[in-house]
Parts: C-alpha cells; structure tokens; sequence
DNA sequence: ACCCACATGTAAGACGTTACATGATTCC
DNA sequence: GGAATCATGTAACGTCTTACATGTGGGT
C-alpha cells in the first residue's frame, strides 16, 4: 500500500478553520501556529490546490474579484473528506495526533475523545516498550557507563512518555 | 546552501560505535534503539555505503572474509568527520539532538555537555515563544471555545517544553 | 521610476519509499 | 528439497526543496 499523503488535508482543514483562504495565506501559514506541526512551500501548496480543485475537495470563490489572490472554499465532498480522515485510527508511526487535533474547533466533537483516547493507547504501548529495551539494554551499570549518551536519552525517552500520558489521561477526564 | 545530509553520519556513528558492520546489521538498528530517532531502508543504506568508501570515510574490513556479509571499518577520516558533525551546532529546525547524543558513548565528553547546554537554549527559546503566542492567540476565553483542539495542543506543547527545560537542566547538574 | 512585499506558478534535483531481483545459508 | 531468513543490490516512483520565472500593487 502506498504511503497516506498528509498535505492535501492539511490545506482541506485550514481551508475549513478559516472557511476561505488563498494559496498565499495558507503559506504564510505555515510560519505561525500550524509550523510547530508541519511545513510545506508554496510551490508544493500551488499544484496541491489545482489537484484539489480537481477533485471536487475545494473551488475557487469566484465572488471575490482581487486581481491578485485566489480565494478558495470548502465544499461539501470536502468536508466529508476532512472528517473521515479525522476519524481514521492514528498510527504510531506518522504520529498525526497535534495535526488532527488543530483541525478539532468544537469541544464537544466526539472526534476530541476519540482523539485522545488513540494517543493514550500508543502511548502506552509504547512506554511499557521503551522500560522493556531499558531493562534489556541497560541491565547492569557497566552498559550505562559505556553508552552514556544513549542511556541519557532513553531516560528521558521514558519520562516525556510518562508525561505525556498523564496529559493525556488529565485531559480526557476534563472532556467527560 | 542545500540541506545538510543526515543518514551518512548516522551510518558513520553506528559503525564507529559497534567498530564493525555489515550493511544488514546497519539496516536492523533501525528496528531497534536508533529507530527511535531515524528510520532508513536497506536500499538506502547499500548505496549510502558505497559513496562513504568512495569518500574514505569507511573501508571494507578484508580481514573478514565471509560470503554472506560485507564489514565495514571507520576510518581515521571518517573519525574526524563524525566528530565534526557532532560539534556543529544544533538548529531548532532539524532536531538532532537525542541522535547526536546516541552517539556519544563516554560520560565524560566534552560534547554531552556540549549539546546539553545548546539544547537547553534552543528549547527555552521556543518555551517563551510559544507562550507568547498563547498570549497573542487565545486572549480571552471565547477563542479558546472557537478552536479548542488548537488550545489543547498549544497548552500540551508549552507543557512539554516546560519538562524538557528541567530535565536538560537536572542533567547538566549532573555533568558538572 | 524604482524597490519591496504580495502573489502565483514551473523546473530540476535530492531524498526516501516500495517493488523488483538475486543468491547464500539454515532449519525442518 | 522447500521454506524462511540472511544479505545485497537495482529500478521506478512520489514527495519535497531550491531555484527560476513572472506579474501586481503600494510606497517614496
């Protein structure tokens, strides 16, 4: 199976945050809020919108006449496309979570729950697998002392787990 | 300026710490420890191996003659050259810092704290921003109703940095 | 008139993935 | 002898980056 595209949906759900934007805006974009997640060039954002269009995700806003900016707008084929691929499992390798969840504007979305519910699940896998590599790896002192730097950061591989599933944990009792 | 190859060094650090590898054995770290922090295919690595003897940074150990495996050696070049990388400075972008540190095996080098130390500035740099970018985004309580999933992950994000900050801090105690 | 920010687009190349291909060894 | 694993390599393709290219509009 070929490897799930992610930017086409980023431009579908910011597109959809801000209900109209230009290829432009959705590139200045990328050096505020949503670039702590994800980055793309405008010349990657160009070609993605002209194939968007193509298949009826987005149109063009032929209301505004700017001689410059071209404005885009959602349509309802891509709103559902949006949010079905909100709701589809999060894996452990791409590690979409902080993407989706910027997408997520209703507290009450189930699609929230759903979300954290995910994360906390891998999390977790994954922090029992991180003290299980602990154990075989660093069994006894000698093997710290020889591999210090990758003894530092599996250390601290294990506790932004351990945090991260408290927030995780923390938060879902907030949305109950 | 083109971007800085990552995969070269990482093939560099993975044979100077085990002193001999076979591009197979190379290709199985990254199911295990590295694949933490970086991922390659095989048809990356044979090729990538090839380029690394061609720049003298590895040679073929000759001294193994197996029919199955290829072993590979660092050379004094390829020393220098992953010292190198290891002392240029981190940038925020690329985030190297828990792979350059897998790398370091002796506790008492100079480079731990090093990195450490450049580390800590970069996070707490990113710490204040993205506090003011809390302060500037979400300034009232109605904007944190209108983009909820938003406000979560930025408050996980501020949170994260907050643990990260402490943990560099504790260990740079622990270095001196 | 000139410069700069705004705005959109195309082209070439680097990097990484999946798929294709081959051979040796080990285990049953 | 057949299957699974070990081991190396090449080919085709998709994605993303950097560089090239063009035009508009506002300020001085």
């Amino acid at each position: 199976m070929p490897k799930k595209r992610v930017l086409p949906y980023i431009l579908l759900g910011l597109i959809n945050n801000q209900t109209k934007m230009s290829g432009y805006q959705i590139s200045q974009e990328f050096n505020h809020e949503i670039g702590e997640f994800w980055h793309a060039s405008h010349s990657q954002i160009y070609p993605e919108l002209q194939r968007m269009i193509s298949d009826g995700w987005i149109e063009p806003d032929d209301a505004v006449k700017d001689s410059k900016s071209i404005f885009y707008l959602i349509t309802p084929n891509g709103k559902n496309v949006l949010k079905e691929w909100l709701s589809e499992p999060l894996s452990e390798k791409d590690d979409l979570f902080s993407l989706k969840l910027y997408f997520i504007k209703d507290q009450d979305s189930p699609l929230l729950k759903n979300l954290v519910q995910q994360q906390l699940q891998i999390n977790s896998e994954h922090y029992l697998h991180l003290l299980s590599r602990k154990k075989l790896v660093f069994s006894d002192e000698s093997k710290v002392r020889d591999n210090y730097g990758h003894s530092l950061i599996l250390n601290r591989a294990i506790e932004r787990e351990h945090n991260h599933i408290n927030w995780l944990k923390n938060t879902l009792d907030d949305l109950k």
